[in-house]
DNA sequence: GTTAGGG
DNA sequence: CCCTAAC
């Protein structure tokens, strides 16, 4: 079947491209990736690399040309990697990738750079992009292997040529057979990209959520439909207005609609972010169509891992679970661990599209997502029995991992690491968000659709990219560790949740970055926008309340907010609670925009009057309700 | 869907 | 503002 030969390869050679410091490719979208080259940051298979590096120091002093990397390789060894597309992919799909295992490095070939997947509604080849998965990533199962010759380190190119057939199930043992490396273990794993292309294209997209003609395709929609979610379905409702039943009927539904893809959009502890953006507006698009059109939006939530099982699965082991950590497995040949790469353990993706958008996007946006936790700051951890072993300074034999220990055990993560939320990254970030001022929107004028939308929260409020990061920071303290020391302490304790646990459900598991737990939060909420209420909102609130009184919210919104989608009757709940408050304490402590002393009296004249009708009201109603008895 | 409150 | 329990 095609299955067989099919690896996936899917581009993460571009995606990883943008890291390597020797091929450049488009300068501009690379700024955050750039980072890596200098930093501390390494490419994280090369981690993955650096321990085998080490193991076959160890073992064979006369190979290791490669073991005198230490844990962290900053330069990255020539790849040979052909230009994607040549010859891989040519093949029917294109979708084919390879593995390069050179005596001291493995390169992974990534197929031609998926260059407009996205939006093409092509599934010709478009094969390329489904394949990609992490798992896959690195497997020995799958695919097949190339010797190549190794310039500059391997002083003597050992070609080994092996390809391997997928097994179906039983990854492990069929690798062996397909190639032996003799004296070396994938030492160093190079996920850098080809120099080839710019067919990569693709993957520099990485920060830019527009960049791709899908984007753009979307971007027209969206640009005519942009906003606030809220808003929008609002908007419509009150137009179509005719009898409040039907508005409620519409504005709930798409409250609740555009609430739920506010929450899915933002994915906080990921880069993705910017992408979801995109997303976001994608699904405003049709959320507004929605009301029309009944059109729903699908929101995916993939995981990586699931995504592997439900587009390679037949490659590999058919059990889920294998996914979750990578199983290795080894073989010791002479001195050497012979290691197997069956998957990585990925941090969990999600990726939303319009129902209405083609296969062909939908793989791009996965694409996009898995570049992008690729390029992220990543490292490899190694858990051996479900620990993490954090001292890259030991060696495979002192940490215990030998032909004789049992490998079964033994596992690799792919584990995300922010670092500092770099200004980079924010800039980054910013423009792809809806370019718009804040503060000049926040007093928010219809006829600035764009930035009175809740998609605006992004730009202005930086806090969101940085808050993410912060957030990120704190659950997982530790974890912001340079990249090369593989853990901390804290890292170890985090590590729970990439500890392999073959048991578990790697649905549950899988996505979690580092906590075992993540909050819940983390999935995607986003917070709106802070929209300080004006004067005349407060005024308007006062007068509402002073005639309807506090507790009739919906009527105070209908009264006079009706035309304010971005109040909802909460807002406006918390808006009175808080201007309570704030009369009753002294001027100084008030913060925000001033509020009209006067205003203020009326607030606690209406508050103190409303609380005393009540108060009576509960009374009366306890009175009727004893008295009968 | 609304309210009421805590966070 | 968010989240939820209670209605």
């Amino acid at each position: 079947m095609v299955l067989k030969k099919r690896i996936y390869y899917g581009g993460f050679h571009g995606l990883l491209a943008p890291v390597i410091p020797k091929a450049p490719r488009s300068s501009r979208k690379r700024i955050s990736r750039h980072k890596s080259s200098d930093g501390g940051e390494i490419c994280a298979f090369e981690l993955l690399a650096a321990v085998a590096g080490k193991l076959l120091e160890e073992s064979e002093s006369s190979t290791s040309s490669i073991g005198s990397e230490k844990g962290v390789k900053h330069e990255l060894p020539e790849v040979n990697v052909k230009p994607a597309g040549s010859e891989y992919h040519d093949q029917a799909s294109g979708a084919e990738s390879e593995v390069v295992v050179k005596p001291a490095s493995i390169d992974l070939k990534i197929e031609p750079p998926l260059k407009e997947v996205p939006q093409s509604e092509n599934d010709s080849g478009s094969d390329h992009a489904s394949n990609i998965t992490m798992s896959d990533f690195i497997k020995k199962d799958v695919t097949h292997f190339e010797g190549i010759e190794d310039k500059p380190e391997g002083g003597s190119p050992k070609p080994i040529r092996a390809e391997a057939v997928e097994q179906q199930s039983g990854g492990l043992t069929a690798v062996n057979n397909t190639y032996s490396l003799k004296d070396q273990v994938a030492s160093r794993v190079n996920t850098c990209v080809p120099k080839s292309p710019p067919s990569s294209v693709h993957v520099p997209l990485y920060r830019d959520p527009v960049p791709s003609a899908c984007y753009s395709r979307y971007r027209d929609n969206v640009n005519t439909n942009i906003r606030d979610d809220d808003e929008k379905y609002l908007r419509y409702s009150n137009r179509s207005y005719t009898s409040y039943n039907r508005r409620r009927v519409f504005g709930s539904r798409s409250r609740a609609e555009s609430r739920r893809i506010r929450k899915m959009l933002t994915y906080k502890y990921w880069k993705t972010s910017p992408k979801l953006k995109y997303y976001e507006l994608a699904d405003t698009t049709n959320g507004v169509k929605s009301f029309d059109h009944k059109r729903k939006n699908i929101y995916m939530r993939e995981r990586y891992q699931a995504y592997c099982a439900s587009k390679r699965r037949k490659v590999f082991d058919p059990s889920p679970k294998s996914a979750y950590v990578k199983e290795s497995s080894s073989e010791s040949i002479s001195n050497s661990v012979r290691f197997s790469i069956k998957s990585f353990k990925v941090p969990e993706l999600y990726v939303e599209v319009p129902e209405t958008a083609t296969v062909g996007y939908l793989k791009g946006r996965v694409m996009k997502a898995v570049t992008e936790i690729l390029q992220g700051q990543l490292h490899v951890g190694v858990l051996l029995q479900g620990k993490k072993v954090r001292d890259d300074n030991r060696t495979l034999q002192q940490t215990g991992i030998s032909e004789n220990c049992n490998l079964e055990s033994l596992g690799f993560t792919l584990e995300p690491i922010k670092p500092e939320p770099s200004p980079t990254l924010v800039q980054k970030e910013t423009p792809l968000l809806l370019p718009c001022n804040t503060q000049q929107d926040l007093s928010r004028s219809p006829s600035s659709p764009i930035t009175d939308g809740e998609f605006s929260n992004s730009s202005p409020d930086n806090s969101h990219p940085v808050t993410t990061l912060d957030n990120y920071m704190e659950k997982n303290q530790g974890n912001t560790t340079f990249p090369a020391e593989v853990t901390t302490e804290e890292q170890v304790a985090d590590s729970k949740a990439l500890v392999l646990v073959p048991e578990r459900d790697a649905e549950v598991l899988s996505m979690v970055p580092l906590s075992e737990k993540p909050p819940k939060r983390f999935e995607y909420s986003q917070r709106r926008t802070r929209r300080p209420f004006s004067v005349s909102e407060v005024e308007a609130l006062v007068e509402a309340v002073e005639t309807l009184g506090a507790g009739r919210w919906r009527d105070v919104k209908m009264r006079s907010f009706d035309d304010a989608n971005h109040r909802t009757y909460v807002d406006l709940k918390d808006k009175w609670k808080t201007l309570v408050h704030t009369a009753s304490i002294a001027p100084q402590q008030r913060r925000g925009e001033p509020v009209p002393q006067n205003l203020l009296d009326r607030v606690l004249a209406a508050h103190s009057y409303w609380s005393q009708h009540q108060s009576k009201q509960n009374m009366k109603q306890q009175k009727t309700l004893v008295a009968p008895m």
